[in-house]
DNA sequence: AGCACGCCGACT
DNA sequence: GTCGGCGTGCTC
């Protein structure tokens, strides 16, 4: 595009577009007001209906209105503008994921929405010189004022003080004036913890090398790869330094808030100042300080979930996508996007080098590694004495786990003499199981029923803390009934299956005087709650941890030298393309948790397939055969990366209305050479909150891109209002 | 997203 | 007789 052709600044009486953040297909018109002239980006409030709402001027008016619905624009809100690469990013990232562009721009300008004057933090307190030498007569509401501000004290408004003299406001303005008192803007006044200088061994001192000379060189992509404990963390936080020392910013994107705080500490340390946070967990104030600080560029280094992505940084220099391959970085409702693909996306936008972090890579970002369209630096080991645990599996049909007088028993022989071990040893054993609650199945053995939710495809899952069936998936939670809801059978509910919680019983029977905590996302809720644990562990007040996938990431702890893997086999589904490479890359990084310095760690996999390939390639430390033979079947069924999905659901409370408007879509389904349309079949979850969901999906050759298939597609039929339809561009799970 | 308009059930 | 439920539609 030329840019000299581009009209970049609009006179009054001119008409703008001005996209406002709202789930609305089109920006809309509105007319430049008296003695304003507009700039593209600027951020602006403009009357919507009978209400107001912030917008951005997105380029000239569009012109398809007619001219008396028109609006001028209220006023300019005192931000500084959107950058250009903001808003093509914007406007790319709608493109791709076939989403409204202002729900995008949603994500970038929502804490602006409410705006208010900045409330700048000042204090007020004595300016040095006395009522005398500055000759001011000395009244009494005067010396009142005076004697409430000497001794150093401070006040934080000027209402505050007056309070505290019992004087009006007036007079301690005049005093502002007159130089006596003094409003100070509060600095924020950052702990001065001494940086500590980096101590790089040498394999990471040439990592962070080659990532620097990509500073300052336009865009590139870097996959950072190493095991858990190869140091990737201060390797790229020496091009941070650099970024930094250079003025600019950068953006550090974590899968999980729960993994931020432990990181925040680590860079404290490495900085001896916070960086700025960027997540859902924000509140108000907090929330729009640091976004002001963002796009002022007063803030140097961010450190956010996926959302963080879409921030209106002043001069971003730097990305860094850590834990890459980590699945939360799908966004899977509301406005569906991958936020490493899109974080890449950003960095070619903002001609800037992008690297991605990760043990375990995506075969996505493997594949591209290959390709040589991404540069690859690799970390070989585990630095200082640390080495990497030793793996092995637990055949399950031939260790059968021996029932105990609590009941069932999901241990086998061989991990039940580990623990014994490990504890006699006075060392620490996580026992991992990606399950939440007690049973994730309850029936009654009288008729068979299953206990499920009402408005899910979903089984209810016992919980025995809370005493309560709980839906996973829409919230649901009742009690658990007394007689069968079917036959009416008494006492003939019976748990079906493992969930942590039955794990840890079995585990505090086998281990009377041993300590067994539980963790699941549930119970970590808090960032204290997470730092609790931590310590804890640190301090060793918990011999046995028994945990969900919460445990798998993150912290190191010294003590622990056992990692046992209840069910290996858990996500191992045939249904779920990812599933194979999910499982691999999950339980990687729960091995990581075991083992230190002076003693070797274990890890048992307890599985009824010691033959899978994920088991192969764990015990044998062995990925690159995993990886090539997952890229082959992949390549074999043009499964992505080397074709494209895209989803589309069907949603209503009306099964049989959602069904007939899925047929409608096949039947008008595009066709020709490399295009497939499948479905409409039952979604995985095929009731979910309610709603009935069907999905169709389009299977395109790499070369065809899907969205204007998708676009043509629906322009020719109607999608009755009952009926939403979510549309997801490279679908990740299969819900 | 809001907010209004609009047509059918339990209450001041 | 009104208050109020949320379905549908519009906002430059």
């Amino acid at each position: 595009m030329n840019n000299s052709a581009v009209k970049t600044s609009f006179e009054p009486g001119e008409i703008v577009s001005v996209l406002l953040p709202l789930p609305i297909e089109a920006a809309y018109d509105y007319r430049v007001p008296e003695h304003e002239t507009f700039v593209l980006g600027d951020v602006v409030e403009v009357p919507l209906g009978r209400r107001f709402e912030i917008g951005v001027v997105w380029g000239p008016g569009k012109g398809d209105v007619a001219s008396h619905k028109i609006k001028p624009v209220l006023q300019r809100v005192g931000v500084p503008p959107l950058p250009d690469v903001s808003r093509r990013f914007i406007d790319w990232v709608a493109a791709y994921t076939l989403q409204v562009t202002g729900a995008v721009l949603r994500m970038t300008l929502n804490p602006a929405r409410r705006w208010q004057p900045p409330a700048v933090p000042t204090v007020i307190a004595a300016a040095g010189p006395s009522l005398e030498t500055a000759g001011i007569k000395p009244t009494a509401s005067r010396q009142k004022i005076m004697s409430a501000v000497e001794l150093g004290r401070s006040y934080n408004t000027i209402s505050a003080l007056a309070k505290a003299a019992g004087v009006g406001a007036g007079t301690i303005r005049d005093l502002i004036d007159g130089g006596v008192l003094s409003l100070m803007v509060l600095k924020d006044i950052t702990q001065d913890i001494t940086p500590a200088p980096p101590k790089l061994e040498p394999a990471q001192t040439k990592a962070a090398a080659d990532i620097l000379t990509r500073l300052g060189q336009g865009f590139s992509v870097t996959v950072l790869d190493g095991v858990t404990g190869s140091g990737k963390t201060e390797v790229y936080f020496e091009a941070i330094a650099e970024v930094i020392a250079k003025g600019g910013q950068a953006l550090v994107m974590l899968p999980e808030i729960a993994l931020t705080s432990q990181w925040i500490a680590r860079f404290k340390a490495r900085f001896g100042f916070a960086p700025t946070e960027w997540h859902s967990d924000l509140k108000g104030k907090q929330r729009r300080e640091n976004w002001l600080n963002v796009t002022t560029g007063e803030a140097k280094v961010i450190v956010g979930a996926r959302s963080s992505l879409f921030l209106p940084f002043q001069n971003l220099a730097l990305m860094v996508v850590d834990e890459e391959h980590d699945s939360a970085f799908k966004q899977e409702e509301g406005v569906i996007y991958h936020a490493r693909d899109m974080a890449v996306v950003r960095a070619r936008e903002g001609a800037i080098p992008i690297v991605l972090s990760s043990a375990t890579p995506s075969l996505e970002t493997m594949v591209n590694v290959q390709a040589g369209r991404y540069a690859e630096v690799h970390l070989p080991g585990r630095f200082g004495e640390a080495v990497l645990p030793h793996i092995s599996v637990v055949d399950l049909r031939q260790h059968k786990p021996e029932k105990g007088l609590w009941g069932r028993a999901w241990l086998a022989p061989p991990l039940v003499a580990a623990i014994d071990e490990t504890l006699h040893s006075g060392e620490q054993s996580l026992l991992f199981l990606n399950r939440r609650g007690y049973a994730p199945l309850t029936l009654c053995n009288a008729c068979g029923h299953r206990l499920h939710c009402p408005q899910c495809t979903a089984w209810l899952v016992e919980h025995r803390l809370t005493k309560r069936l709980q839906c996973h998936h829409c919230g649901y939670t009742a009690a658990r009934p007394k007689t069968c809801v079917s036959c009416g059978a008494t006492d003939s509910y019976v748990a079906c299956g493992p969930g942590i919680e039955r794990v840890a019983e079995e585990a505090q029977a086998r281990w009377p005087d041993a300590v067994v905590k539980m963790v699941a996302s549930d119970t970590l809720d808090r960032p204290s709650a997470v730092a609790e644990l931590i310590d804890d562990i640190l301090e060793h007040r918990i011999d046995i941890l028994v945990g969900t996938q919460v445990l798998a990431k993150g912290h190191h702890f010294p003590n622990l030298t056992l990692v046992g893997v209840v069910d290996a086999d858990l996500g191992l589904s045939s249904w779920d393309l990812r599933g194979a490479e999910r499982t691999y890359q999950l339980l990687h990084q729960v091995s990581g948790r075991a083992g230190r310095a002076e003693r070797r760690g274990r890890v048992l996999l307890q599985t009824h397939d010691p033959a899978h390939p994920v088991m192969h390639a764990l015990v044998s430390g062995n990925d690159a055969d995993f990886y090539a033979q997952e890229s082959e079947a992949r390549r074999m069924l043009a499964m992505p990366p080397f074709g494209r999905l895209t989803a589309l659901i069907l949603s209503g409370p009306d099964e049989i209305q959602v069904k007939a408007v899925g047929d409608m879509m096949a039947n008008a389904a595009p066709r020709g050479e490399g295009i497939e349309v499948l479905g409409p079949a039952p979604a995985f979850m095929a009731l979910l909150r309610g709603r009935h969901r069907y999905r169709l999906l389009l299977k395109t050759r790499r070369d065809i891109k899907p969205q204007s298939l998708v676009k043509e597609w629906l322009s020719r039929l109607r999608v009755p209002s009952a009926v939403r339809m979510q549309i997801d561009v490279d679908p990740y799970s299969f819900f």
